[in-house]
DNA sequence: GCGACAG
DNA sequence: ATCTTGTCGC
């Protein structure tokens, strides 16, 4: 599928910030249509330890896999591997795995109707995640379903499946906390493109019929994981 | 100023 | 993210 190219790339966090503050205006997030998804990206990416002290050349693999809504079945996947573009930084996340990830996606014959990435959305210090930035780059609907909390405050939901509350930040709702699996800790779930909170936890939770991760992060966790071990050891 | 901090 | 043993439970 096509993405578009990629902005300058960016040296330091600055820069990044920078980016990430030019970008964001393009985000479509009022009123979205509905997306009812007949197909569905996940993306994961998995690393190889070493690299610098900053983490950067880190080796990685970068997997993206589609799923048919309905079934969960696999209808493409897609893997490359690389180096990590950007040394770790909190709220910066996204320039570590951007090239591998938007290399994956370009290899795609199939063009998802939305995509799952493994972090946050508008859940962000500047409001432009991982998700947004696939977003705008792709042009197609995204959300982000993150393991862990980043930013915002919540109370924890009901013990059963489906049980939900808001993820609050600055005095507005970025997003939502959402239990997937009963007796499990919680999902974190935010918008990042062209798609509203009510249906991107409705997805999240069609996703997850059986564990407490969609099986689109699973199947992409696994692929890159793979695909690592496949490397030879160095 | 200090600590916390997606993967 | 990754480093890691055993253990409880379906």
């Amino acid at each position: 599928m096509e993405v578009r190219d990629l902005h300058p790339w960016p040296g330091t966090p600055e820069e990044a910030r920078a980016i990430q503050d030019r970008l964001r205006p393009l985000l479509d997030l009022d009123d979205p249509a509905p997306v009812s998804p007949r197909t569905v990206a996940g993306l994961d990416v998995s690393y190889a330890g070493d690299g610098r002290d900053d983490g950067t050349a880190a080796r990685l693999a970068a997997a993206v896999v589609v799923l048919d809504a309905g079934s969960l079945e696999v209808v493409e996947e897609s893997v490359v591997t690389g180096t990590a573009a950007f040394p770790y930084v909190p709220g910066l996340f996204a320039f570590r795995e951007l090239p591998a990830l938007v290399e994956a996606l370009r290899r795609l014959n199939t063009v998802p109707d939305l995509l799952v990435c493994d972090g946050y959305g508008l859940a962000h210090p500047r409001r432009f995640g991982l998700a947004c930035h696939l977003g705008v780059l792709t042009g197609l609907p995204s959300l982000g379903i993150a393991k862990r909390p980043f930013v915002g405050a919540y109370d924890p939901p009901g013990e059963e499946r489906g049980s939900a509350g808001p993820l609050r930040d600055g005095g507005e709702v970025v997003g939502r906390v959402l239990r997937t699996r009963q007796g499990v800790k919680p999902v974190f779930v935010s918008v990042g493109h062209r798609i509203g909170l009510d249906e991107a936890c409705r997805v999240a939770l069609a996703l997850s019929p059986e564990f407490r991760l969609p099986e689109t992060t699973r199947r992409a966790d696994r692929l890159s994981r793979d695909a690592l071990a496949g490397l030879l050891p160095s």
